[in-house]
RNA sequence: GCGUUCGUGGUGUAGGGGUAGCACAAGAGGUUUCCAACCUCUUUGCCCGGGUUCAAAUCCCGGCGAGCGCACCA
């Protein structure tokens, strides 16, 4: 089905994205940096324009709207996240072959909890005769923590606060629940969407733009009432996609079905996963990636993340294989109530209105000031506390009451009024649910530019076209004119103008040699149109108009294609 | 991080102790009535740092970077 991996294809087109602009080493004069890349200006505006098209995937949906937050974050968030132990594991190296291995993989037939472990701990298992996997050697260096994300300080000197540039940008949205809340009028479901740079100080980064210490993510965290997911209407969809669920499932093996067909068999587990899985198609789709090169791969129970309990990859096959480019996470509860226990906050819950008030009756014991104030002094504060808490009320006085101290206290009748009250509960308050779709952009820049990069034969030459979609490409057309003289050159830049004037629509002129090279240039990064100035154009405002996905040119006037730009109808010309 | 192959204009390559060459691309001019044409001229290079040597792009050591395998990671 997939075409056999071509011998230098790969070398050829990462020389074409570096010569044209396209995507290129970082910091490259003075070496390089392995991990980081620039966008150049061809690339950077493919960057934006697909960013922007994502943006304004999720925001047409209503319910959900863009956030920005800081990338260098707090230590606390990303404790309470899980990152700071997550990415904090133990390494060691053995001294015989120079193998590295994660401490704690090492020794957990020795330990039941073997991640827990500090390097004191790890040191003492390791040099119980572990033997290197590879080498079958025991001699170890002593475990030392590998950090994965960069670290810094908020403020000078031993003063500072220890902070991470942030290895995601969800934490961002948790951040800003209480105001997203606010913003909904305090009703799910909801989300919000964050764009921009994410933060792993990768071991090894390989595979040019795949792995990179510094990239851009776009995030879309959606907040759901766990009872009452919404649900869409899957079954209008009927695109066949290539699904392959969790190994040890009952459904493994790879399969094609449709969104709704998987999650009525109960594939996917979720509604409003399956949903974005669906619109995570839509979305790829459009920017140009081949249908035949996209399947969904669900995480075994083994592999999930420390937070997730459904959690599907979108994997898009190009040179390097299949590559993980989306990950959909139903993160539940995790976050949310991570966030509310380390910050002491109440703020991260929603309301839950019942359909009818539920009449309630409360029978509890009502503290005495009067009595318990002078009797325990000190110990008041927890006694009142210890009554407010008793589920099972006492059948006779004194009863011996335990404090969250542990001292316990006899509580006489004259301290407590039995008190039943019957009250209305109208609803009540729990913590949303969170469904993640995080997208790598630069995963998926790069697959947009494979699939789009084709080599042909052109009058026996190798001749290469980038068939970017419309609205992805750095620019919308080029402006040629014929010849380089008599007037057309100042015609072409009004036609410039009038394009770059015109909302969203990007224009560039190019004059110099000939006009089948000007083609050609403008074909290599991928720009659908090219307009040709050429006498005729001079006597009558007419220009000719060139598809570069078939080279086919008809005659048109710029007026009409100054209004087809605008509403994207340029396809109707042919 | 280990092993391995490698690093020469913008791109692709030749040279492998003594003046760094070619092709394509790019710039200027000419020519040309729509698909990488042609002519003239021009610009741009031995990854970085040490060492050996009269002399290093070339040999040696180290670093950085790229590909692949292992490991790590999502």
């Amino acid at each position: 089905m997939l075409d056999m991996p071509d011998e230098g294809r790969l070398e050829r087109m990462s020389a074409m994205l570096r010569r044209r602009g396209v995507v290129l080493p970082a910091f490259d004069i003075y070496g390089g940096v392995s991990g980081l890349i620039d966008y150049g200006p061809v690339g950077a505006s493919i960057k934006r324009r697909l960013t922007q098209k994502w943006i304004d995937h999720w925001l047409s949906h209503g319910d959900i709207v863009e956030i920005d937050s800081p990338t260098i974050t707090p230590e606390a968030v990303l404790v309470a996240s899980g990152h700071v132990g997550e990415f904090n594991d133990l390494m060691t190296e053995c001294k015989g072959c120079g193998s590295v291995f994660r401490a704690d993989h090492l020794v957990e037939h020795l330990h039941p909890n073997a991640d827990s472990l500090n390097s004191d701990e790890i040191d003492k298992l390791l040099s119980t005769g572990i033997e290197c996997p590879s080498c079958n050697e025991s001699e170890w260096t002593s475990a030392q923590p590998m950090n994965l994300m960069f670290s810094t300080k908020i403020g000078a000197m031993s003063a500072g606060r220890t902070a991470y540039m942030r290895p995601e940008t969800a934490q961002g949205m948790f951040m800003l629940y209480p105001a997203l809340y606010r913003h909904f009028r305090q009703k799910l479901p909801f989300g919000a969407i964050q764009t921009g740079k994410g933060y792993r100080n990768e071991i090894s980064p390989r595979q040019g733009m795949i792995r990179l210490r510094e990239f851009n993510m776009a995030e879309l965290e959606y907040f759901i009432d766990p009872e009452h997911p919404p649900l869409s209407d899957l079954n209008r969809r009927t695109e066949i996609v290539s699904l392959v669920p969790d190994p040890d499932g009952p459904h493994a093996g790879e399969s094609r079905m449709s969104f709704g067909a998987a999650l009525d068999a109960g594939i996917v587990r979720h509604p409003t996963v399956a949903w974005f899985l669906a619109r995570t198609w839509d979305f790829l789709i459009e920017v140009g990636i081949h249908p035949a090169k996209i399947r969904f791969r669900q995480h075994a129970s083994t592999e999930m993340a420390h937070y997730a309990e459904d959690c599907w990859d979108c994997e898009i096959h190009g040179e390097h294989g299949w590559i993980e480019c989306v990950g959909i996470a139903n993160r539940t509860c995790h976050d949310l109530e991570s966030h509310e226990s380390h910050s002491n906050t109440k703020s991260l819950r929603a309301w839950r209105q019942f359909d009818q008030p539920r009449s309630q009756t409360l029978d509890r014991l009502v503290p005495n000031g009067a009595v318990i104030g002078p009797t325990f002094r000190g110990d008041a504060g927890a006694v009142v506390a210890a009554l407010e808490l008793l589920t099972e009320l006492p059948e006779s006085f004194p009863f011996e009451l335990t404090l969250a101290n542990g001292n316990s206290v006899s509580i006489h009748e004259s301290m407590v009024e039995r008190r039943i009250d019957t009250v209305n509960v109208s609803g009540e308050w729990f913590t949303p649910h969170i469904i993640e779709p995080a997208f790598g952009i630069d995963r998926i820049i790069w697959h947009v530019l494979d699939h789009a990069y084709e080599e042909v034969e052109k009058e026996g030459e190798a001749y290469t076209f980038l068939r970017l979609s419309e609205g992805i490409s750095s620019v919308d057309c080029v402006v040629l004119p014929l010849f380089d003289k008599e007037g057309m050159p100042d015609l072409a830049k009004e036609i410039t103008s009038a394009i770059n004037a015109l909302p969203h629509s990007r224009a560039e002129m190019d004059s110099s040699k000939s006009i089948g090279r000007r083609y050609a240039r403008a074909d290599e990064i991928g720009v659908p149109w090219a307009l040709t100035v050429d006498h005729t154009s001079l006597e009558d405002g007419s220009v000719t108009v060139r598809r570069r996905d078939d080279q086919l040119q008809v005659r048109a006037f710029v007026d009409e294609i100054l209004t087809r730009m605008t509403n994207g109808t340029m396809q109707e010309l042919f």
